[in-house]
DNA sequence: GTTTAAGACTAAAAC
């Protein structure tokens, strides 16, 4: 049996109770689930053992209909029964939990393990008994470091997430012995683990100014002593072993990778030096943790072993006789509870999103590394804190902007954490048709690899898409992640079969999406450096308390655009910030190129990013294009722009091999290698493009640049935003708050893009791009007048005037005249289905029947709707080789023919057709034809839409 | 009543 059966609790059982030790409560031992439905009453009473605290907690019990209710629990604790009826009852904690009762507010989750029934005043309640555990908001997945960090001190945990963990050698040292330690357990040879590993981090060596001889010679003194305590282990007995396993538990809502399982006991590895008899408690809390991890997937373990590895022979403790560096220890009932209290303090403080301060916990300041750190910030934001505060707090309005953001990124960390939930929460076939994960894999072949790892091969026996990609890292598992055998895996391959790379040989059937907080921690930072560490004259502007100011700039860039001219000037110019809005078609991207290309001749420094990697990629090709016309130009130039191998120096492409498109992978940085080199190449680079995300890292925080160019900056949130501009003196955003506005989970104050924000408070500092070289000129019309302010041309007469006649094998004579008119209206009454309309699909399929036949080839054709189900109606209708996409997903992209299906029928109703971005992005991108689809009664219902009616049918 | 991307050094590393 697992935890429930451990010995006895260290508590007093609940006055007038049974005993724990009384058979007949195991058997009514039940599984409370629910949502605290009021005030928490807490108070002291007397009872047969002495003064008792309980606490009163009026809970509606969840239902079987509702995710939460679902989660039967899977502990091996046979009398265990979920109660899921939506009743509203009391549940009583007792004693120790109350402190959990104390952090409750009404509306959070609540979950108690091996709760008594009982009836009281003919109502059925429930109470801890000494097995229980209570759990604050379990689908709040505390990783096993922020509960270490916790431990040590609150605001130590706050300041971790906050201000990034930075670049320094303790860190990365202690990583690379943890790598080698796996290494070791996997099987590898010592001397060949210590070369790859420090090989691989050769870029963060570099950048700390470490040679490759020093480090390797620091993780053999660390490797000596696993290795002669793993020799102990062999002599003695037949170990099994496990490396780094990830590990979920739903009821006690924590995360974790422990380092090593041995027998089934957490094994932590420690990179420093403990002379004392017993582990340090933090590291006790940490492997207490893995202990409640294992114990929900089928293990059973009390004891629990720290390896402290700087600790050597000659440290044997001469008063106890102990095997140094391994310290073992048994872990009770008092300190598995204890860990699940701490556990939900973390929960309860990110959902009520108070600031911790230091207070809740026994933090001893005097001796905390983070103590200055910690005052400033508590200064500046003026924050409680236990250490006090020191500087000038920040002006009301930047702290209150901090609050702001602070609570918005949060509010995302949470839906990542629901996301989590659902890896338990739905079922494969729920997750399948989200697009997070892949089920029903045929399991074909495993094999080992060099290094310990494995290869795993599957087979896909359906066709169904997923978000995953090559390159992501996956839950791996035989088809349950959480509770089944699962790994943390790489995604090598994705067709037809799919290869994947893992530490251990799981008989993979399923893959999903692992969500990770990297994003939002990094916005988190990238907000905190910009107020905290941002230079005041950029905070003057950005607050709205000073201009933006600019050079005046004669020279001429562009000869045949003005309005691209004066951008690329503006840029130049910028002493601040320059705002570049470009409609669909205009040419942003080479306006940027162009004026990177200005400043890199002026000497300066550049970073180029974006939002996504693509974004990245075909502003820095088109970059590349420009810095080849500087080559021909002058060949003087191109000595200095070239090496000797021909190949461009000066320009790095920071990012993942994944992530990185084939045609730029000879520009990006390396990260493994001879440390010297790789800072070099990245300190040298004039011109280093990476995406906002990579611009968070620790590695980036590190450089500094004169200028940032920031492209599809309207896709951006404030804070990813600043994770670019923070690294420059200037930055110059290019972007289209006319498309459509970041994606984020939550409604917040993340919505609004920090260029939409500039542009509107310093018109000046903007120059709008007004000639578009995609469209037809009846095709721009209504876009230009509606969005535009109809100063949206063509570029050019060829552009103005391109019709279907243009493409080769195609005659415009040969459509019927309805389809005639570059822009043409259908009018179809529809089918009354909410998301899908079987009628416009089948005319769609039609129109495209009469495309073919004029001969255009289906490649060309493009068809758009708002929901995914028509989406796949339409797809199912029309040939393969036909491009059917939500409009969200056509953003970006371009087409000869567009046909649009609206989906609506009756009227226009619903968040989808209120955001009016989503029709200019939908009617801008066809090139020569454009075909609207829809209900003309439903679509004359709104004013815009009825505009767009009137001028499609002209 | 909807839609939506992509990022990536996973979590843990330690003075």
């Amino acid at each position: 049996m697992g935890i429930v059966s451990r010995e006895r609790g260290d508590e007093p059982v609940a006055a007038g109770t049974d005993s724990v030790f009384d058979r007949s409560l195991v058997t009514i031992a039940v599984y409370v689930r629910g949502t605290v439905a009021g005030e928490v009453d807490v108070r002291t009473v007397s009872t047969s053992y002495g003064e008792s605290d309980l606490a009163e907690v009026p809970v509606r019990l969840a239902t079987d209909d509702e995710p939460a209710g679902d989660a039967t629990p899977t502990r091996s604790d046979g009398g265990t029964a979920a109660v899921a009826d939506g009743r509203e009852t009391t549940v009583t904690l007792w004693n120790k939990w109350t402190e959990s009762a104390e952090l409750l507010e009404p509306g959070m989750e609540l979950v108690v393990t091996n709760a008594k029934e009982e009836e009281y005043q003919g109502e059925t309640q429930y109470k801890t008994t000494g097995e229980s555990y209570v759990v604050v908001e379990p689908s709040f997945l505390v990783s096993v470091t922020s509960i270490r960090n916790w431990v040590e001190c609150p605001r130590l945990y706050y300041l971790n997430k906050l201000s990034g963990v930075p670049l320094n050698y303790p860190v990365v040292k202690g990583t690379l012995v943890h790598e080698v330690f796996g290494d070791l357990l996997r099987g590898r040879d010592l001397e060949e683990s210590i070369d790859a590993r420090v090989e691989e981090r050769g870029l963060q060596l570099g950048l700390l100014g470490e040679t490759p001889d020093a480090v390797k010679e620091e993780i053999r003194e660390n490797a000596k002593a696993i290795e002669g305590w793993l020799e102990q282990g062999r002599l003695t007995e037949e170990d099994s072993w496990r490396s780094e396993q990830l590990l979920i538990s739903e009821t006690f809502g924590i995360r974790g990778r422990a380092d090593a399982v041995r027998r089934g006991a957490p094994v932590e590895l420690k990179t420093g030096k403990n002379l004392k008899k017993e582990p340090r408690f933090k590291d006790k809390v940490q492997a207490a943790c893995y202990a409640l991890l294992l114990e929900e997937h089928g293990g059973d373990v009390d004891i629990g072993t720290l390896l402290y590895t700087k600790n050597s022979a000659l440290d044997r403790n001469e008063e106890t006789g102990d095997l140094t560096p391994a310290k073992e220890f048994t872990m009770g009932d008092g300190l598995l509870k204890y860990v699940v209290r701490l556990r939900n303090e973390i929960a309860a403080k990110e959902t009520s999103g108070e600031i911790p301060t230091g207070y809740e916990a026994d933090a001893k300041c005097e001796y905390c590394f983070e103590q200055d750190t910690c005052m400033v910030v508590s200064g500046r934001l003026d924050q409680e804190s236990k250490a006090g505060q020191i500087g000038q707090a920040l002006p009301a309005e930047e702290r209150e902007y901090f609050d702001r953001f602070y609570r918005a990124i949060e509010e995302e960390r949470r839906e990542v954490h629901r996301e989590y939930a659902k890896l338990w929460e739905q079922t494969a076939e729920e997750r399948a048709d989200d697009d997070r994960a892949l089920i029903d894999l045929e399991f074909v072949a495993k094999r080992p690899l060099e290094g310990g790892r494995w290869e795993l091969r599957a087979r896909r026996t359906g066709g169904a898409n997923s978000k995953l990609r090559e390159g992501d890292l996956v839950l791996a598992s035989d088809g349950d992640p959480v509770r089944g055998d699962s790994e943390l895996a790489r995604i090598e391959r994705l067709d037809d079969e799919v290869v994947i790379t893992a530490d251990e040989p799981v008989a993979v059937t399923r893959l999903d999406v692992y969500p990770s907080e990297l994003t939002t921690d990094r916005l988190l930072v990238a907000m905190h450096d910009a107020l905290l560490k941002g230079d005041e004259r950029r905070k003057d502007v950005l607050f709205g308390r000073a201009e933006p100011e600019f050079e005046e700039i004669d020279e001429a860039f562009i000869d045949n655009n003005e309005r691209q001219n004066e951008a690329v000037r503006k840029a130049v110019g910028a002493e601040d910030c320059a705002l570049i809005h470009g409609p669909p078609g205009t040419g942003k991207t080479y306006t940027i190129a162009r004026a990177i290309r200005a400043m890199v001749e002026r000497g300066e420094r550049v970073l180029l990013s974006a939002f996504t990697n693509r974004a990245v990629d075909n502003a820095l090709e088109a970059l590349l294009e420009q810095l080849e016309d500087v080559i021909d130009e002058d060949s003087v130039a191109s000595e200095t722009q070239r090496s000797g191998d021909g190949e461009a120096v000066d320009v790095v492409r920071v990012g993942s091999e994944s992530g990185v498109s084939d045609e730029m992978e000879p520009y990006r940085l390396e990260r493994a290698g001879e440390p010297a080199d790789r800072v070099a190449e990245l300190e040298d680079a004039q011109v280093v493009a990476a995406t906002t995300a990579t611009c968070g890292s620790r590695i980036m925080k590190e450089q500094a640049f004169d200028a940032a160019l920031v492209d599809e900056a309207a896709q951006l949130t404030e804070p990813g935003t600043c994770a670019a501009i923070n690294l420059a003196e200037r930055f110059v955003l290019v972007g289209d708050h006319e498309q459509l506005p970041p994606v984020v989970r939550a409604e917040n104050d993340l919505t609004e893009s920090l260029f939409e924000r500039l542009v509107e408070r310093y018109p000046d500092a903007g120059v709008m791009l007004d000639r578009q070289y995609r469209m037809n000129q009846r095709i721009q019309v209504f876009a230009s007048t509606e969005f535009y302010d109809g100063q949206l041309r063509p570029a050019t007469p060829e552009v103005a005037g391109r019709t279907l006649d243009d493409l080769e094998g195609v005659s415009r004579d040969a459509l019927p005249e309805t389809l005639s008119d570059p822009v043409s209206f259908v009018d179809v009454e529809g089918d009354r289905s909410q998301y899908t309309d079987s009628e416009e699909a089948e005319r769609i399929a039609d129109l495209i029947e009469r495309y073919e036949a004029a001969g255009l080839e289906r490649s060309d054709i493009g068809v758009i709707a708002p929901f995914r189900a028509q989406v796949s109606e339409i797809s199912s209708t029309v040939p393969d080789d036909v491009t059917v996409d939500t409009v969200d997903r056509f953003q970006g992209s371009s087409q000869e023919v567009i046909i649009v299906s609206f989906t609506a029928t009756g009227s226009l109703e619903g968040p989808i057709f209120e955001d009016y971005r989503r029709i200019n992005v939908a009617l801008t991108r066809p090139k020569r034809a454009l075909v609207l689809v829809g209900d003309s009664s439903a679509l004359a219902s709104d004013p815009v839409y009825e505009r767009m009616l009137e001028w499609a049918r002209q």
